[in-house]
RNA sequence: GGACGCUUAGCUCAGCUGGGAGAGCAACGGCCUUACAAGCCGUGGGUCGCAGGUUCAAUCCCUGCAGCGUCCACCA
């Protein structure tokens, strides 16, 4: 394998066929027969419809590195990969292809349709899942599911008919959410209301008996039609008289009582309440307390059902009513109001509220478990805001609308009869009626809510209901990673399913990451149309890159925005880990010598303990889902410390052969080391280089590094002489000093330890400072520059740049923030409160600090006499 | 109407149990130093939203206020 790297990083190059280089070798497969402990994550399946986003791009990288990180730990990871149906959504999707041909759903019919549906599938479906291989997500592609498979749709039948025999599903008419243009009913979850300036329209309902008439308030002048009531408060004494009376519905002429209800709030409008029980929540429940005639008036498409008004749009027909009214002098003003609207979460449209024969799920107990499991711990929720959120959706749960009536989805398992009118579910297609034996009857047209289904998939796509090997070795599942987006959704009821079918919890830690937002910090979705393309992204800056980025943004609890510039700095970094890779591999034989701990100088033990403690921050930021710290972690260590410090430091060893092997024993093993270290995050590049470094099959097999290096006396030194060199340069830096220039450099201390150390680092420091020589003294040239830090002040004689005043006020100034500092400190150590109650470790950084703070000084005034001198 | 989050350098944001105000980008100055100009060396820049409180000590904890954002909820 050849060890030459191209001078320039092109993820293009090597990106793709990485990947199917790991497939080959199937290292993404998790075997559940293996004796390692487990470690699976079960994916939030995308739905078929779409394309990656951005949020998927997040969501999956980070669990992307969390099985690549566990793998390298010793665990036997499996990330469980698929698609989801997504019902209403795909429906609709498809009804819109098939618009554009000219065709229709009603028209070619049911069966035809899914299977248009299936074909639409085949065709797309792959489509998100080559975008996560360009990621490099390592899903056990073996394992992949998709919610309408046949295993999976055993499972929910399964599902369905266990929570029906035991009262937990029923069927009932009741007030749901409609959507007339996806003609079907909603969960109260798939409602999503937003703000809408309209109008409050006051219309006067004339009482029967001639006396007058009752002006009512209303947003939806349309459903008049499907008045049952007026209401009004029942200690409001403007209308008591009135309680009992009628009035008449103007145009269609009928009599509604006028009754009183706590309901209604008399500071609102008129005071009068019109109650449409067949057609608002609220209403629905006052005419079940006054036991109200339920008069629908809109029909499942939107169209008004009644009198002359009959076909309209309700739209329309609201206009055409606030007309009639007019004319009719009934009109009372029109009042602008902002009020929330629901709208249907697919389509946008406005929802329509009826009352329908609907399947529901008793959630009450179901949830009573999820709060347990989550208020003991079974299931960490992270970050802990997010439980809040959890526990109080839980707590105020309703029952769960589960039935929809479009085609695509899993179809209820209940069977209707014809005959004898019974309803029979089972987990087997039935032909024949249990109870009356007759064969006339018909399966239920209505499918499930998605989520139904969703609910399942941690243990589903494992074979469930059949216990499996795969069950017993990865359920629960470890993390699961989601957006905020979907806790109610589908975290919590997937808590409540596992629960109740596998008896426990179907993850230990919920991982909620934030929402990657667009320029304006709007929610990127489908519907809205502002999806960026993150296939572009990695297309022009790799996959590697992108990852990092998301990496480094996804700090918890707070939106992501994205900007590109950001990416192209990961780009970056990518890059300077191909180049140091390639400058070290440069200057290497075939194989990388071991290291030889006696060999090894100051420098090298200084990189070697670095490494460590960054391992050591690292993993705990990984365990501690502080995925903007993993980033930081990494990009720090190696371009900071080891590029831009170990490898310059190194460098003469290397060019002029003395102690080069231990360099280059260190330099390939914290290479190699550092590779690994960022294999979760940037897959690709550290995979295609630790091969050429490693001459090894794959990154993938070998283990996490241990961080077992301490050394903290070489530490001290090599910490010292990068003071020295930075407060060189620091100088050269604000004389514009040519760099080619080397200079002799005078430097005062009392320090033997710093005396001996810029003895022994003198040809590091004359390199990396471009320094002649160091003169320890006790006074300063003439003409010089100078700095001070608490170990020594520096001079460089700099004759005709440097003004000897401007040093001098130069140096004042430092001086006097110095002082400023150093009273902030000592006026602490003087506070007897202060040295009575700080913790000891503290009050001992203190002293430190103030007595390195006053040594500072005193370098500093030595150096303003020195100044004196010339 | 409830709940939560945010407000830190010009911009985007870190700062997780109170004790050093930081990164990236941008800006400025200097460098083609044989891995890297997608780079190297150096510099400047912040009353940590406002007002109180607790504490020896507050960007961090508490209260109030202001602005922004999100979620939940039955606002005719």
């Amino acid at each position: 394998m050849s060890k030459e790297l191209a001078p320039r990083v092109n993820p293009k190059d090597y990106e793709s066929a990485v990947y199917q280089f790991w497939l080959d070798k199937r290292l993404f497969h998790g075997d559940e027969n293996s004796k390692k402990p487990a470690f699976s994550i079960v994916i939030p399946p995308p739905n078929i419809t779409g394309s990656l986003h951005m949020g998927h791009a997040l969501n999956n990288t980070i669990q992307d590195i969390l099985i690549r990180f566990y793998k390298l730990k010793g665990y036997e990871t499996m990330w469980l990969p698929g698609t989801d149906h997504a019902g209403i959504a795909t429906q609709n999707v498809v009804e819109k292809r098939l618009a554009a041909q000219g065709k229709s759903r009603l028209k070619m019919g049911r069966d035809a349709f899914i299977e248009e549906v299936w074909k639409w599938k085949k065709e797309s479906g792959g489509a998100i899942i080559n975008q996560l291989k360009a990621l490099g997500s390592a899903c056990d592609w073996e394992r992949e599911r998709f919610t309408m498979d046949e295993g999976l749709a055993g499972a929910v039948r399964k599902e369905f008919v266990t929570l029906y025999n035991e009262g937990l599903i029923y069927r009932a008419n009741y007030m749901v959410n409609w959507c007339v243009h996806c003609r079907t009913a909603l969960s109260d979850l798939e409602v999503e209301f937003e703000d809408k300036q309209d109008f409050l329209y006051n219309m006067r309902y004339p009482l029967s008996d001639g006396s007058g008439a009752l002006e009512i308030a209303t947003t939806r002048p349309e459903t008049y039609l499907g008045d049952a009531a007026v209401a009004v408060h029942p200690e409001d004494k403007r209308y008591a008289h009135l309680i009992g009376k009628t009035v008449t519905l103007p145009v269609i002429n009928r009599e509604i009582p006028v009754i009183a209800d706590k309901y209604v709030e008399r500071e609102f409008g008129t005071g009068c309440l019109k109650v449409t029980p067949a057609h608002d929540p609220n209403d629905f429940e006052i005419g079940k307390r006054h036991n109200l005639q339920e008069i629908s008036c809109v029909d499942e498409s939107g169209l008004i059902t009644v009198g002359e008004f009959k076909g309209l749009d309700r739209f329309t027909a609201r206009m055409r009513i606030i007309n009639c009214f007019k004319e009719l002098g009934l009109m009372g003003a029109e009042e602008p109001l902002t009020h929330s609207v629901g709208h249907c979460y697919r389509c946008r449209n406005v929802v329509e509220p009826m009352i329908s024969l609907q399947w529901f799920v008793r959630v009450k107990p179901l949830a009573d478990a999820a709060i347990k499991a989550v208020k003991d711990g079974r299931t960490k929720i992270v970050p802990k805001m997010w439980e809040n959120s959890y526990l109080e959706w839980m707590f105020n749960i309703r029952d769960w609308c589960i039935s929809r009536q479009i085609w695509w989805g899993h179809r209820i398992p209940a069977w209707h009869c014809k005959s004898c009118g019974n309803t029979t579910v089972s987990d087997t297609d039935i032909f024949v009626c249990p109870d009356c034996k007759s064969a006339n009857i018909e399966q239920e047209t209505d499918v499930l809510d998605t989520w139904f289904s969703s609910a399942l998939w941690p243990f589903s796509t494992m074979g469930w209901p059949e216990k499996t090997p795969l069950l017993e070795k990865f359920y629960p599942t470890n993390a699961l990673v989601t957006a905020f987006d979907i806790l109610f959704f589908w975290v919590a009821r997937m808590m409540m399913m596992g629960l109740k079918f596998m008896g426990e919890t179907p993850f230990r830690h919920a991982y909620i990451h934030a929402l990657i937002r667009d320029q304006h910090g709007q929610k990127m979705s489908k519907t809205k149309g502002n999806v960026i393309d993150p296939l572009i992204m990695i297309d022009k800056y790799g996959a590697d890159a992108f990852r990092f980025t998301l990496t480094a943004l996804a700090a918890q609890g707070r939106d992501i925005r994205l900007s590109e510039e950001r990416i192209e700095g990961s780009r970056n970094f990518v890059n300077k880990i191909w180049n140091a890779s390639r400058f070290l591999l440069m200057n290497m034989e075939e194989t990388v010598p071991q290291i030889n701990e006696s060999e090894l100088k100051d420098e090298d033990k200084w990189i070697l303990t670095k490494l460590s403690a960054m391992l050591i921050n690292l993993e705990k930021a990984i365990e501690g889902y502080e995925f903007n710290t993993v980033a930081s972690e990494l990009y720090h260590f190696f371009w900071m410390l080891f590029c831009d410090w170990y490898v310059e430091l190194i460098k003469d060893r290397i060019f002029k052969d003395d102690g080069k092997d231990a360099a280059i024993a260190t330099a390939g093993y914290v290479l190699e080391q550092s590779l690994v270290a960022m294999h979760p995050t940037m897959p690709f590049v550290t995979e295609h280089i630790w091969q050429r470094l490693t001459g090894k099959e794959s990154i993938m097999k070998t283990s996490f590094p241990e961080a077992k290096w301490e050394f903290s006396t070489e530490t001290k030194v090599i910490d010292s002489t990068i003071d020295l060199i930075s407060l060189i340069r620091n100088i050269r830096g604000e004389y514009n000093v040519n760099p080619g220039q080397i200079l002799p450099v005078y430097l005062t201390t009392d320090d033997d330890d710093i005396i001996k150390m810029t003895g022994e680092k003198l040809s590091i420091i004359r390199r990396m400072a471009k320094v002649s020589d160091i003169i320890v003294t006790d006074a300063a040239p003439d003409d010089a520059a100078s700095q001070a830090s608490a170990l020594y002040a520096v001079y460089i004689p700099l004759s005709g740049l440097v003004n000897a005043e401007a040093e001098l006020a130069k140096l004042k100034k430092e001086l006097a923030v110095l002082e400023k500092d150093y009273n902030i400190y000592s006026g602490k150590l003087n506070n007897e409160r202060y040295l009575a109650k700080a913790a000891p470790e503290i009050i001992a950084k203190d002293r430190a600090k103030a007595s390195g703070i006053e040594k500072q000084m005193e370098k500093v005034r030595e150096a303003i006499g020195n100044l004196g001198k010339y």
